[in-house]
DNA sequence: CGGCGATATGTACGCTTGTACGTATGACGC
DNA sequence: GCGTCATACGTACAAGCGTACATATCGCCG
């Protein structure tokens, strides 16, 4: 009685390269950007390494892809709460809970974001990932707020929710609410 | 004529272990932890690469080693520049000094910090180092602020940074001045 | 219904990595 | 002076990597 080796059946799978992606952004959000092969996505993906190079040139595209992925999700969740506000005091609690919800709630979006920072500083095209996404992020403020201060509360926005990530006590939403509002008013 | 191969002449180089250390921030800064292996710091530091195996028990001591040293050192010039103020008027200077200049002024310094939050977000040790570097910037700015109001400053100095840092225009003094004032006006 | 081109798969190769370890050497205490 | 031991050095090895490529498979169009 030999073995029930479990050939693998999966055949024709359209949308393929898209669960990769998906797969990549759950392998470096898991192990890093360092910990990022071809094997571990393909482990993620249940499919043969095989199918990273039919799909993709490189790793690096992978990465790309992933990141572009990443951070249009999170923009398209900004501008929704955003634009969901009536007025700047809607809009100023619709930052708070981008924050602590949507950009805190899991640690998951967070170190995407920081593994993508990192990225960015050695390549050129997430560098432009990056951009893209802050520009967006300070067109939505600037549906409430002037140019001036809508970056700078874009910039206070980014360092509460970096603060909060590495600190052992995080701020909770009434502390993100109290230095939202002392800088708005 | 053989030729005159080039032996390594070195030799007892006391306060070689600190050298290396150094040698890892550098290779960090250059090509970020991914491309920081023994041989590329032993290059640097231009010791042969089994000195690294007898300085250090693994490469993560070395990573570990070095980090410490970078965030203790962007400490100090921290609670130089924030115990030399004698007044919150010009501890607010001290802060955007300490932005534009020290913090901005050479991207070693931000890709290091930027790096070191990548590891420490998967290595206890290193998320120590960040959580003490946080608590004694917090405690500098607690000498002319009270506590809510450092902390926050503290968040809006790291967005701040960041910000300015992946932007193609960073802020110019006087725009960090113009938010800092703003938030503690 | 037949074949062909897109898709899927398994494997092999050359390279770099972290680490271990045997040997060499010279500074320092006696 | 001399022996010893911390330090320094070179090299070897197994593991894991990105990528290439020959082969297999099957949906789809004629």
């Amino acid at each position: 009685m030999s073995a029930p080796v479990p050939r693998r059946p999966r055949r024709h799978d359209p949308g393929r390269r898209e669960r990769l992606v998906e797969a990549a952004l759950g392998v470096i959000a898991e192990r890093g950007v360092a910990g990022t092969t071809h094997r571990e996505i393909a482990r993620a993906a249940d499919v043969p390494l095989g199918s990273m190079t039919y799909h993709f040139a490189s790793l690096d595209e992978v990465l790309a892809e992933a990141f572009t992925r990443h951070a249009d999700a999170v923009a398209r969740v900004f501008e929704e709460r955003l634009s969901a506000a009536r007025d700047p005091e809607e809009a100023a609690e619709a930052v708070v809970t981008l924050v602590s919800d949507d950009l805190l709630g899991s640690p998951r979006g967070l170190v995407l974001t920081v593994e993508l920072y990192v990225a960015a500083a050695r390549d050129p095209a997430l560098r432009a990932v990056t951009q893209g996404w802050m520009a967006r992020s300070r067109r939505a403020l600037e549906r409430h707020f002037d140019a001036t201060t809508a970056r700078e509360l874009d910039a206070l926005i980014e360092g509460l929710v970096l603060h909060s990530a590495l600190s052992t006590d995080p701020m909770s939403p009434a502390q993100l609410r109290h230095a939202v509002h002392r800088f708005l008013r």
